[in-house]
DNA sequence: CCCAAGCCGATAGATTTTCTAAAGGCTCAG
DNA sequence: CTGAGCCTTTAGAAAATCTATCGGCTTGGG
């Protein structure tokens, strides 16, 4: 490649802030004879003399100054950039992708439980609409449903649970009688997200259409507002669990059977050393299990 | 080598820039494959991922965002700072070392000249106390004293003029006749550079110590004071030339042998299309040569 | 004056990295 | 359904990098 070895630079810079070869290939781990040849091809790259060569260690000319002060700006720059995004190589920091739903009201309500089990960890939130499509990178967890596990083969993937929706609404909410038959919600201000969950349910028993449905794009945002007393929202179980124990919600309805969906949560298989990874995982899956925590 | 492969980090600069593996391949003149070697390599490394691959090219992750930003900031400290220092590298950037001296009275008169007969050349002068010891980069010639060629193989060394000594004085200096003999200097007050070039003469002769010496570190200072009638200076002939020509100066005594030492033009002989230096070179040459310009 | 220490440079060959060529896969538009 | 336009992977070749060894120079101490 004709273009400038930028490694080379680096070790130029290396061997500019000890003065000696010796020492700056004891640093690097490599001989002395190849950081020599290196600084050599580097002179002859860049058509200067970088380095005066003394009895003792060598020296930095005109050029080699104006040239350390060059790479030592540069890879300042780059090594401040390369910490922050690799923030999450750090052990110690993990990314967690999963739906902005997912997120309000399944982690959230975990996050100081989390915080007490890891005190070591911090724990970064990634949400997104849809399914992330590429790769996950060292200390990345994904929470995503899916009818199938990911066939992305550098990644690890469990299944957390089946997708069960239930109706809910608030305590204060005045009804007949609870529980209630699902015909007999037809007439009630229902609620629902951007998956259309009422208007799936009803067109398929053929019913007629419910007298009104309030549409929120987020899940939570249904949520929220049936705790407000607007009306009845459907969702899944694990959305719910909490605002039910919390008594800000009461489950009215529950379907029979689960939906063609589960919840799955994948990792990085391909990077070393993430059994703490394996860890949160094993955490994240007991907060699924029917009546845990 | 564990440390970040900086190399890679341009590969991937180029391809953030282009969205697209193919076509970055193509500005680096190498395969697609190569590319998406070294894109892996280095997500894997860095433990992030950077591109989110398309169905038709590729898009940056927000880490690879913050990537890209950081190695255009320090490529960019980087292209500045050796376009700066192998302005050496372009052919029309020569440097000419040589000493102080040799620098105000010979070059100096000449730069004119010089500049003429190289009207696209840039000249750039390095002065040196001693002869420089370490290799010559491209673009550079050096003009230096001694008693042998140089035994730089990478150099290639011309002899340009046998030093000559002679001993000169303002015009104006009141002197019984000229031109005079060595002994009837001994009284009269004398002008030396480091050198000490009187000393050395009367000291050889065996003749009693001059009157008055005055001790300068410069030959060219001690030419300056002569030319404003502080006394009579020794210096190499070459030096007086064109002060001695303008009859600033006029020569009142000529050493009958010429010293132990040379004067010799140097230049690299490694790099190549260097045929416009030996060209510089010649013109250099050609001012040494005796009664010449 | 001699010798040891502390440096750097060069070379041949081993090892690692980089690259090429080829094959395969995916999505999308026609 | 097919071709175009991308990316990925693999095996092996080519190039770069490195090691080990030898050699050279300067300097300081004995």
């Amino acid at each position: 490649m004709t273009r400038l070895n930028l490694n080379a630079l680096r070790v130029f810079s290396v061997v500019a802030r000890h003065g000696n070869l010796q020492h700056a290939a004891d640093e690097l781990n490599v001989s002395r004879g190849a950081v020599s040849q290196r600084i050599r091809r580097l002179e002859l790259d860049l058509g200067v003399v970088l380095l005066q060569r003394e009895t003792r260690g060598v020296s930095l000319t005109p050029a080699g100054e104006r040239c350390r002060a060059a790479i030592d700006n540069a890879l300042g720059t780059l090594e401040t950039a390369l910490v922050d995004i690799s923030g999450a190589m750090r052990v110690d920091h993990v990314t967690l992708h999963l739906g902005p739903s997912t997120a309000a009201k399944w982690l959230m309500p975990r996050m100081k439980a989390f915080s007490d089990r890891f005190p070591g960890i911090t724990l970064r939130t990634e949400v997104h609409d849809r399914i992330l499509s590429r790769n996950l990178g060292r200390n990345e967890i994904a929470i995503w449903p899916g009818k199938a596990a990911d066939r992305n083969p550098t990644h690890r993937t469990q299944r957390l649970v089946d997708i069960r929706l239930v109706a809910v609404c608030s305590p204060d909410l005045m009804l007949p009688h609870t529980p209630m038959a699902l015909d007999e919600l037809v007439d009630l201000p229902l609620l629902q997200d951007a998956h259309r969950r009422w208007d799936a349910l009803f067109g398929i028993m053929g019913q007629h259409a419910p007298r009104k449905v309030l549409n929120f794009d987020r899940a939570a945002l249904a949520l929220d507002a049936a705790m407000e007393g607007h009306g009845i929202a459907i969702a899944p179980t694990y959305m719910v669990e909490r605002d039910i124990c919390q008594k800000r919600l009461v489950e009215i309805w529950a379907h029979p059977d689960p939906t063609d969906d589960c919840l799955f949560v994948s990792w990085s298989g391909e990077h070393g050393g993430q059994r703490h990874l394996e860890r949160i995982v094993d955490w994240i899956q007991s907060g699924f299990e029917d009546g845990a925590r």
